[in-house]
DNA sequence: TTGACAGACTTACAACGTAAGTTTATCATA
DNA sequence: TATGATAAACTTACGTTGTAAGTCTGTCAA
């Protein structure tokens, strides 16, 4: 009775404000226009409140970006599958890369965030478990673990550092290089720069991949 | 005859100021203080001089860090001798993970500079070139690279956020941790947790050569 | 009807990078 | 020795940031 009275006061924004729809809006805005432009009075306005309503729902900035940390952790897909250890890590590493290619700043805020949510304390725990039950030892499961997450965190940030150029043609940023840049002092790199001009595609996913192969072949060699 | 009159002006501070010095203090400062305390005024005041006259040298902070970024990879070691690619390759990665201990903030700051100083070109080259000489295809040559970085990198990161409770003693954080973590829903991580609280040692370079030792191993058996 | 309280709002401040303009020290030339 | 150009310091000021502190308002139980 007492609710449809009040409805429709403005005609925007009357969900109510919630730490939840704060950190989806942090996310979508980190997304959209960079996690530098995510700032309060920007957050705000795109929930249509003022930068400090945003506090009655979260402690602080760092709060919201540990929030979206656990967000974008918990996008990573860990198989529940009775997989082997080998392929179930494959995959959820090949999530994570594409969880990472989504939201770019991601990789590159991960480690600044001492404190972890729930998703990332069960992503640590799902890994562990995976690499302890194939037969791993505590030793070698901690350092297959810090292995592969820094490859693929690693990954995440290299990729982030090419993609600001990322809106023109390969031919133009090599010719961009050789203009800016003595390329006979760098035969080797130039050779890279030239050559990746020439090669149409560049397929991040077969980078990354590549890289991940030798990183689980490995690994499995160390079970015998 | 002109240069003894004025001299101990000031009893400090007189050597004059140069780019040079500038990126050397700041680089100083980061790694005593952290990265975010550096700051044009602190900076100032470590040279004795106002933060706006550090503009004279140095365009604005961007080209600080892209400054103090070259003076870090410079001091990345890059072995000459003719040895060959895989040890050449282990001596430079292991180099770059000390140098990064020793510059915790660097491997944190190593995607966010777009403009690479000279040091980091060189180091570009040398790397491309030690494995194009090895034989790699351009493309695996590529890929090698960006496998060895992105660990490089991504390790360097991982140590930085573990170091943040570095100063307290293991059993302590496991402590901490088992308050702060319902431990029973993460047995893996409770298991791994404890038992690192357990073992005294942690042996970073040993860790981080382990997975360099994967990497070697995996990109040599690529050049049969 | 009231009065407590959650959750919005306004105001204000310190710290940041840096644009703009001013002062001062150095040194070649008259 | 005097002058005047130039480099490099300085002061001041502004917009943006996160957030502390305090105020207003709409909802709902008593």
């Amino acid at each position: 009775m007492p609710v449809p009275t009040n409805r429709a006061q403005s005609p925007k924004s009357r969900e109510p404000l919630t730490r939840e729809r704060v950190l989806r809006a942090a996310v979508s805005l980190a997304d959209e226009n960079g996690i530098d432009s995510l700032t309060m009075r920007e957050l705000g306005l795109r929930l249509g409140v003022e930068a400090m309503s945003l506090y009655n729902h979260v402690a602080n900035k760092d709060d919201i970006l540990d929030g979206m940390m656990d967000i974008v952790v918990s996008e990573i897909d860990l198989p529940s599958d009775p997989v082997d250890w080998k392929e179930a890590m494959r995959r959820r590493a090949v999530s994570a890369q594409s969880v990472f290619s989504r939201h770019p700043w991601a990789s590159g805020l991960i480690d600044s965030r001492e404190s972890s949510g729930p998703a990332r304390l069960h992503y640590f725990d799902w890994v562990l478990g995976t690499l302890r039950q194939a037969g791993f030892t505590l030793e070698v499961a901690a350092r297959a673990f810090s292995l592969l997450d820094s490859y693929i965190y690693g990954f995440g940030r290299q990729q982030l550092n090419m993609s600001v150029d990322g809106d023109m043609k390969p031919e133009e940023i090599a010719e961009l290089f050789l203009k800016a840049i003595p390329a006979d002092e760098y035969p080797f790199l130039r050779e890279m720069v030239v050559d990746y001009a020439m090669t149409a595609g560049y397929d991040e996913s077969a980078d990354f991949e590549f890289g991940l192969n030798i990183i689980l072949d490995g690994l499995e060699r160390l079970l015998d």
